[in-house]
DNA sequence: GTATACTTACTATAGATATAGTAGCACAAT
DNA sequence: ATTGTGCTACTATATCTATAGTAAGTATAC
């Protein structure tokens, strides 16, 4: 019985490969998209996609023979819940933390700052409207 | 023999626990400063920190009976370290997809996003600086 | 209509993780 | 010197992770 619902480096890579075919593939499918060249087997991605049912990171419906999985939320909402657990781990809770780290020790081209000022100002904007209603 | 060398969520605490306490402490030092009340027991602490040893993220000094261990790196350097990681496995090694997720996701204050334009312009600075060199 | 191919369900195993117990030694206190 | 306390080294165990094999069933192709 599994318990826990943290996604696994593998667990990621497979879950990634379901959410680009963007619909409710099969094992077969998921293999043929990323590991065309044996990388795992059949049976391999079967397990990991049949853990993840049981995480509940799936679901599973049969039609006919086969079984299509169906991811249970959406990218972008298990990317929220990871980078808050990492937040929570090591920046001690704190996101502006996190982003502050990302600024002093991650490599950034000009053009990436001023992007992120272009999104900054833009959420900027967004808050100071939703407090003016 | 133990190989990987990224940190559990246990191994996380048990070094945020030794980087506060700024020195090299013991076994006994890190339990009272973090598991006063039983969270964990002595020999656990123990272990884990052994193995921090065989992953090589601490050494250790015997003097007279008792072993204190040293981090291998500091605290900022093993953050870098994990930052990159999530960045690789959720980001597709894009740190600015991860800084974009920041601010669109994740909840910021006003004040924050001054103190976060405050650092993107240091940064811009420094990065036109030593481009002129 | 039998051999082939594909799928599932179940089982297996090596290694890692989290947690802790026990044996034995050294020192301090009587 | 015996007793208790604290520390290390070693061992133990349940669970999880990553990977894959096997048995058995359905469908397909001659």
């Amino acid at each position: 019985m599994l318990k826990k619902n943290k996604l696994t480096p593998v667990e990621w890579e497979i879950m990634e490969a379901i959410w680009d075919l963007s619909g409710s593939p099969s094992v077969r499918e998921v293999l043929e998209s990323k590991f065309k060249n044996g990388e795992k087997a059949y049976t391999t991605i079967q397990t990991i996609m049949n853990n993840l049912v049981a995480k509940s990171h799936l679901t599973r419906q049969k039609i006919g023979l086969v079984n299509f999985y169906t991811p249970a939320k959406p990218r972008r909402s298990m990317v929220k819940t990871e980078v808050e657990a990492m937040i929570n781990r090591v920046f001690r809770g704190s996101a502006p933390a996190l982003a502050s780290h990302l600024i002093d020790e991650e490599k950034l081209t000009l053009a990436e700052i001023d992007d992120i000022k272009i999104l900054l100002a833009a959420k900027e904007k967004q808050i100071r409207e939703s407090q003016n209603d």
